[in-house]
DNA sequence: TAGGACTCAACC
DNA sequence: GTTGAGTCCTAT
């Protein structure tokens, strides 16, 4: 019988039945075209048996449209996305979605424009830039967009050449062929530690067998080198090779040391893909013909044809937890792909996660360390500055020994990195007058002063509003101050002191695209900059040989709020940027600024102990039986109506399951009890290792019928706690 | 009485 | 999630 169960691109829907047209072949992971009520849905077929759905009578069932011309899901894959809602209780077709990156790389045109010179002499006269263009551009063909950059004139100017007849457009596939990367093109001397560890991978990949590693390594050890060896392995033996880093922010580094090893780019993968790009590298993943793929981490679902090898680098950061939509950890899921697709997985860090360290301890992952600083650079000096002595004065927050820092480093033209995971200027703005604190009116947070823009902005939902002359509530005028530091106001406060330095500040507003990263890299490595000044965004990746001074300016603001991994997270985010110094043959000096020197985090980072940090770290989860050693979850119910939302939480609240390895905490308001207009209750759950988690929170929630406005989020092994 | 706001159930 | 049908209400 040519039936076929579609698990269908709707998350309401998930399983429908159709029929397969006479003719007609679709196996399992087929991705389709079905008739659903009066319009169209995608679906993919799914292992007959695998899907719970209703059984309807085959007369009934609608013929299947189109069967879409892409390779079919490998089953490695429908294993994966079964395992990924079943484990952080999703639906199966949010996460089938990403797989097929919500469809849109599915469908399009099949050919682009690209143009290229004509040959043709100028008629009369060339101009300067008509003639730099003609130069530039032989034996080139390229998007108006390319041609325009390597010729190094605006897109305006290459149109006129077009209408002279200078230039002439060419229709070509839009599925152009990636550069070919050459396992090859420039071997590395590798350390004998490297060397060794770089055999290990290599081994596993010939393997061909599931295989967890931990790569650890301090900042500088060369992590990147050591595991492009097992890259190039994966290459040659024709394999596809996923490197998944923690922000796009990142790539330009990457990039360029990859294109050195392999004599190529990478192919790229994230979320801000223009559309042909994205559907020319998802059907390059189909097919097998990407040989390398760097991404975020939703590139962790695509349908790789022969993958041979995964890498996590900077495995440990928190942004591969996914906190909207499917509320997944990339660095996990990672390891359950590699199992799935029997292949190895390093996951590289120099301060792994402690779930990883446990799983490592636990004979579960294969550790690997590369102690040295190669290049034999030495580790940075740490020292503490203590707040509560050493005063800043009032609207200041440089001390004066990180102040004498800076100016020793200008006074012998070296570089110096100043550190506060804080964007804008002051995170808090209230009139002097009356009190009144600027609000986001969809969010329980203040609104962010950015100066640069000239504008208030909320941090959670993108409301944005110019800063206004007068108070809104009393309407005094000249009566607001910015209370509190973020980075332009440190940057301020450097250009008071020192007039004459150079001064960059790096965020996400200022490196917003990869052009401007590259710009300020290119800056800071001609030494055009002396003090840079940025938030996490500069906390790694970033090889700056001049820059001897890293400077944090509140060591203490992560540990604020008192989530589970802000020691963690904290120790993780200041060793990183301290790595930042003294990475050439200078030695480098870290301050850092705290008002709780004693504190154990700030202390071991004083220290350079990093053993002292995990062993009180690892002491404090056990005892509120936190990962690794128990299980957290979240719920958040949610509604754009505060007593719809509450009366929700109630009732759920009301039903919750009594059960002797669960402890349910809630409801209470969340953090963020207002975030883009919805009013948020929260349960908290803990859970021993022997309870069965999703299949209690499935059960409890599926006995309570809400409201059509209220939404129920589910949140396993949370990461962020508002 | 046309049209808007709203609810509800089906979608295979 | 999206859609169309059904219901109720109000402005004209």
């Amino acid at each position: 019988m040519n039936r076929v169960r579609l698990l269908v691109l709707n998350a309401a829907l998930g399983a429908l039945d159709y029929r397969l047209p006479e003719g007609v072949s679709a196996p399992a992971g087929s991705v389709v075209i079905a008739p659903l009520g009066p319009r169209k849905v995608m679906g993919i077929v799914w292992d007959a048996g695998s899907l719970p759905g209703d059984e309807i009578a085959f007369e009934r069932l609608r013929p299947i449209t189109e069967v879409v011309l892409v390779p079919p899901l490998p089953a490695p894959l429908r294993r994966l996305i079964e395992w990924t809602a079943d484990y952080y209780c999703a639906p199966l077709a949010s996460v089938a979605r990403m797989a097929l990156a919500s469809g849109g790389a599915l469908g399009g045109p099949a050919t682009m424009t690209e143009y290229r010179l004509t040959g043709a002499e100028a008629a009369g006269r060339l101009t300067a830039q008509r003639k730099t263009a003609m130069e530039k551009l032989a034996r080139q063909q390229g998007t108006m967009r390319e041609l325009a950059a390597l010729a190094g004139v605006s897109e305006g100017v290459l149109r006129g050449m077009a209408g002279a007849g200078l230039i002439e457009p060419v229709s070509v596939a839009i599925d152009r062929p990636y550069p070919r990367a050459d396992p090859d093109f420039h071997q590395p001397g590798l350390s004998p530690e490297q060397g060794a560890v770089a055999g290990q991978f290599v081994a596993a990949v010939k393997a061909q067998a599931f295989a967890p590693f931990l790569l650890d390594g301090v900042t500088g050890s060369g992590k990147t080198e050591t595991y492009f060896e097992p890259v190039a392995a994966a290459i040659r033996a024709g394999r596809q090779v996923l490197v998944l880093l923690p922000e796009i922010a990142l790539t330009e580094n990457f990039l360029a040391r990859f294109t050195a090893r392999f004599g190529a780019a990478p192919v790229l993968w994230h979320s801000s893909l223009r559309s042909t790009e994205r559907r020319r590298a998802w059907r390059a993943i189909a097919d097998g013909s990407a040989q390398v793929v760097v991404g975020a981490r939703s590139a962790l679902f695509l349908p790789y044809a022969n993958l041979g090898l995964i890498v996590v680098d900077e495995a440990h950061e928190i942004s591969f937890k996914q906190d909207d939509g499917v509320r997944y950890n990339a660095r996990d899921v990672a390891v359950m792909r590699a199992r799935f697709e029997s292949i190895p997985v390093i996951l590289a860090s120099a301060t792994p996660a402690l779930e990883s360290l446990h799983m490592a301890s636990q004979g579960i992952y294969t550790k690997l360390d590369l102690p040295s600083r190669y290049g034999g650079a030495s580790l940075p000096a740490v020292k503490l500055v203590n707040l509560t002595e050493e005063k800043p004065g009032s609207g200041r927050w440089l001390a004066g020994p990180l102040v004498e820092g800076l100016r020793d480093r200008l006074a012998r033209a070296e570089q110096s990195l100043l550190f506060l995971n804080r964007r804008g200027y002051a995170p808090l703005t209230l009139c002097r007058n009356c009190g009144h604190r600027f609000k986001c009116p969809s969010c329980s947070a203040w609104l962010v002063e950015h100066r640069l823009s000239a504008r208030l902005a909320c941090h959670h939902c993108g409301f944005e509003t110019r800063v206004p002359e007068a108070c809104p509530e009393c309407g005094e005028s000249d009566c607001l101050v910015a209370c509190g530091p973020g980075v332009e106001r440190i940057a301020a406060e450097v250009a008071d002191l020192f007039p004459d330095a150079r001064v960059a500040v790096a965020t996400s507003d200022t490196l917003n695209t990869p052009e401007r990263a590259a710009e300020f890299i290119a800056m800071a490595e001609g030494r055009a900059i002396d003090i840079i000044i940025g938030t996490q965004l500069v906390t790694k990746g970033f090889h700056f040989p001049d820059l001897t001074l890293v400077g944090v300016v509140d060591a203490d603001l992560g540990l604020e709020g008192g989530d589970l991994r802000a020691g963690e997270r904290t120790f993780s985010q200041i060793a990183q940027v301290a790595g930042r110094a003294g990475r050439g043959a200078k030695p480098g000096e870290v301050l850092i600024q705290t008002r709780h020197p004693d504190a154990p985090v700030i202390a071991a980072l004083a220290d350079g102990d990093r053993d002292a940090f995990y062993a009180a770290e690892t002491a404090g989860r056990r005892d509120a039986g936190a990962p690794p050693f128990g299980r957290w979850a979240a719920i958040i119910l949610s509604s754009e109506d505060e007593r719809e939302a509450r009366e929700a939480a109630v009732r759920l609240g009301d039903v919750r399951p009594r059960l002797a390895d669960v402890q349910i905490l809630g409801p209470a308001p969340a953090p963020l009890a207002l975030l883009r207009g919805r009013y948020r209750y929260r349960f908290l759950v803990n859970a021993k290792r022997s309870a069965n988690l999703q299949a209690c929170l499935r059960d409890w929630i599926a006995g309570v019928q809400f409201a059509p406005g209220v939404r129920v989020g589910v949140d396993i092994d949370p990461y962020s706690f508002v």
